[in-house]
DNA sequence: CATTGACTTGGACTTCGTCCATCGTAGGAT
DNA sequence: ATCCTACGATGGACGAAGTCCAAGTCAATG
């Protein structure tokens, strides 16, 4: 928990009982949940949540930079709360499990000049893949 | 051009006229095609190709290791039919340009031991984000 | 508390991809 | 060269994920 509402009010968030829902979603639970995830768990707490309503709160919570989105396969995007802090992934090739993980150093160190054609580079997004403890054991 | 038709066959790829198409498409163009796109051009060249064998043929491609899915967006997964050595990618944040990118060392060298959890990691991909020249300009 | 522009709704729609029963054919066997 | 058969191709239905829109509702300001 990380008071995102409070940060979002403050950032002058128009708070509407469906926003803070998923936002409150989002802040509770610290695992990467999908779209349709978020609206099981928005829906149980306010019934009358619509898809739409969910998916613009989701990509208004990425614009604002609380909130990453993650695609790790060609499936559904996951939504990730723990934006503030950068971070990496670890996904599990047999299970999907994700994991945050924090790598040594700036990734964006290792593309020296030559490699960026020209491109203003701002970021890079790493996936590590791998199998996790119990899908090793399989 | 890298003779992937002759690769597949020694394998023992069964070589059907659409399979030999598909890998025509891919081998001729270094660029990041879309299933879609690889269908258009399937097409071209031989009318009767249907959408569920472009599929069929990308996956084992893949599967085999010739050709590499790249998901850079929550959109259509694109095919990289220069799988066959090391790379990762950098995206244009603008247009969605894609182009191949060589960073030094190994990404994986970056994940120490007790970022791991007991995973056994095997790779990663890493996409670098940024804007193009032209996207830059404007 | 009245106002208003922003937010929500739900259902239709789009995109991307998969599935399946049927048909066709590549490549080994004769 | 021809035959057989298992593997591949077909296309249309289906499904998942996400977007769009016109109409209704409401949070925040004055």
């Amino acid at each position: 928990m990380s008071d995102l509402v409070g940060r979002l009010r403050a950032r002058g968030w128009r708070m509407t009982a469906q926003r803070r829902v998923v936002a409150e979603v989002l802040d509770g639970e610290h695992v990467h949940l999908t779209a349709d995830e978020v609206l099981a768990r928005a829906t149980a707490r306010l019934p009358e949540v619509s898809r739409a309503t969910v998916y613009n709160a989701l990509g208004e919570l990425v614009a604002l930079g609380e909130v990453a989105e993650v695609t790790t396969d060609g499936r559904a995007k996951r939504y990730d709360p723990n934006a503030r802090r950068p971070h990496q992934h670890l996904v599990c090739s047999g299970c999907g499990e994700i994991r945050d993980v924090h790598p040594d150093g700036d990734p964006l160190a290792a593309l020296p000049a030559s490699e960026r054609f020209g491109f203003a580079v701002s970021g890079a997004d790493v996936v590590y893949r791998g199998l996790c403890p119990a899908c090793v054991a399989m």
